[in-house]
DNA sequence: CTGAAAGCGCTTACAG
DNA sequence: CTGAAAGCGCTTACAG
């Protein structure tokens, strides 16, 4: 350090006393106008950069929030993160994170830390599998605490999901909006995610009176493995499938592979759709697949936002869902169609 | 906050003044080990966590890292800034980011913020395309400056970037040990590390008197387009290619559209390489392509690491490369061959 | 309108 | 071995 300049510097060069400096900079108070002047003038010459530790002792706030990331590395949870600290960050407010992947013991530890660290709220950030409430840790702390990418299990926290109900409803009508009417279901059985896209998929279908192909949803894993398992399986069956909602990108990039290799005309004899957008953030806007993107980091911006809003007043309670956005891909539009119907708009 | 206790309870609690109390919580100076007791057993009781943000203040430090982003969202930026901030939070250092991706005056702002915020170090993330060096700024701050993902027209600084060469060098070595010879190449030709990735392909290959098949590079952009666009130009040409290693997975996912539609079996005819890793991040292990992963998370580790060293004492100026992961898909092995040769390491 | 003083919660020479 | 004091750099009643 160069020896940063201080108040006291800027307050000596105005021949005034700190607490005047202090007061027209913070722009309050009663000054006469000269003064403020050349205090102004003092702070612009030395270039005076007030030290935020002090500030933030002396009015006991940190303007750091923290993270407890359940699996920060967890693939989904990246661009939540990303969300987060870049909202956290245009509001300069920093970001201290714990992974508490290791143990319980770590996540103890953790709160100690945070709580040393006089944080201005807590994020409670989920791995994306999504099985059951986190139990709450929001008594722990007199600080606003949000739940992201995962849900609490006291109903009086507040938390952030994508709307896994929208991402169904979209992608079955985007599938009639292109005629189908022998649509399809594979997804996963161990997942709050999976549970509701079906539901999405099953409203808008019951309300176009067009039944789910096969009777009921073909429920595996999340693997490409098992999406070829199951195209597999339909190419086996008689009855007519000329889509199928794919519970996420893998599983439809392992149907994908199947039908193409059976001969199956992708889309023009079977539509596919899946869900996570992942292949689609690398951002070239030419994908294959069409999928339903869940706005992580949208979802992650929502959640700080939510957390220093908090900080000033009352928050609603409860669930909070992220909308999700339809992107358009070879596998429902073809190159031609695609390009015809939105020449850009593809991210 | 109810209340929270001070280092003035504390030594209330045992009876001593609160510098003698700061001394043993601290661990130093000559106490006699009743007085250490008392006041260990009054800390321990009253459940004492110093105020760090008063520490701070008496030690001139922040215990936060700066991140100037050039664009944080990029998608491959991400894994990067994934890495930092956690193991920025392991060793309890904050992260304060700020992306300048909109307009220059925010950087100049953010550097102003920066300073204010007196923090300990300052990390200059790249966007991941990497064109040229970017503008040294470390002569702003007089704490240590790393660059990561990004290079520095200063070479008195530390920068941190993936291994290219390396990247070439892996992906050639796997095709030749699955016995090709006749390894084309397509890439990109915009980019630091498509050149890097040529010249460890052409390395490898060299060494093993192997010539390039086509005798030179295509080059075009990063898009799955262009890697359809190099399949179908390939597959017009009398020459025989056996593998081709694309210049990301894109590109090989795109040649891999082309060349199954024109009853290419891969790999038995042609194996694919890529380089990202980006679908594998998703995690089920059962990848398609065979690509290079650049090891973005423990790159942004390095550079974390890197930085608080730095704090402490002299550091390397120079770039530091991160070496890249093999990771097997069927584009080479075929679903047989790689779980026989590598039953579950594939992530 | 402006200054003198106490306070935020710690650390660290300096005496004794 | 232990205490009294000054200091880190601000903020904020309280006087005048």
């Amino acid at each position: 350090m160069a020896k940063a300049v201080t108040l006291s510097d800027v307050a000596a060069a105005a021949k005034v006393d700190l607490s005047t400096a202090s007061r027209v900079l913070r722009g309050e108070g009663r000054v006469s106008p000269q003064t403020r002047q050349r205090i102004l003038a003092a702070a612009e010459e030395l270039d005076f950069r007030p030290n935020a530790q002090a500030q933030f002792l002396a009015n006991g706030v940190s303007k750091t929030v923290g993270v407890l990331t359940m699996n920060a590395p967890a693939t989904f949870a990246m661009p939540v993160l990303t969300g987060v600290t870049t909202t956290l960050g245009q509001l300069d407010v920093a970001t201290l994170l714990y992974d508490a992947r290791t143990d319980s013991g770590v996540l103890k530890e953790s709160v100690r830390k945070l709580h040393a660290r006089r944080i201005d709220g807590l994020l409670v950030l989920g791995d994306g599998i999504l099985r059951a409430p986190l139990h709450s840790i929001s008594q722990g702390f007199d600080v606003p605490v949000a739940y992201a990418y995962a849900t609490s299990d006291d109903p009086a926290d507040a938390w952030f999901m994508p709307d896994g109900v929208m991402a169904g409803r979209m992608a079955a009508e985007h599938l009639l909006n292109v005629g189908r009417r022998h649509i399809a279901h594979v997804t996963s059985n161990s997942d709050i995610g999976a549970r509701d896209r079906a539901t999405g998929l099953m409203q808008v279908l019951r309300a176009a009176e067009v039944p789910l192909a096969l009777g009921k949803p073909l429920k595996g894993d999340w693997t490409r493995r098992w999406g070829a398992a199951a195209a597999t399986q339909i190419l086996r069956q008689k009855a007519p499938v000329d889509a199928i909602f794919c519970g996420n990108d893998q599983i439809a990039l392992g149907a994908y592979g199947v039908l193409r290799a059976a001969g199956v005309r992708i889309p023009d004899d079977v539509a596919l759709v899946g869900v996570d957008n992942w292949e689609g953030m690398v951002g070239n806007g030419d994908n294959l697949l069409t999928t339903i993107d869940p706005n992580l980091f949208e979802l992650g911006r929502s959640a700080a936002r939510f957390l220093t809003a908090a900080t000033e007043g009352p928050y609603e309670a409860g669930a909070h869902y992220q909308g999700c956005s339809l992107i358009l891909g070879e596998t429902t539009m073809g190159p031609g169609d695609r390009t015809a119907s939105d020449p850009e708009g593809l991210i």
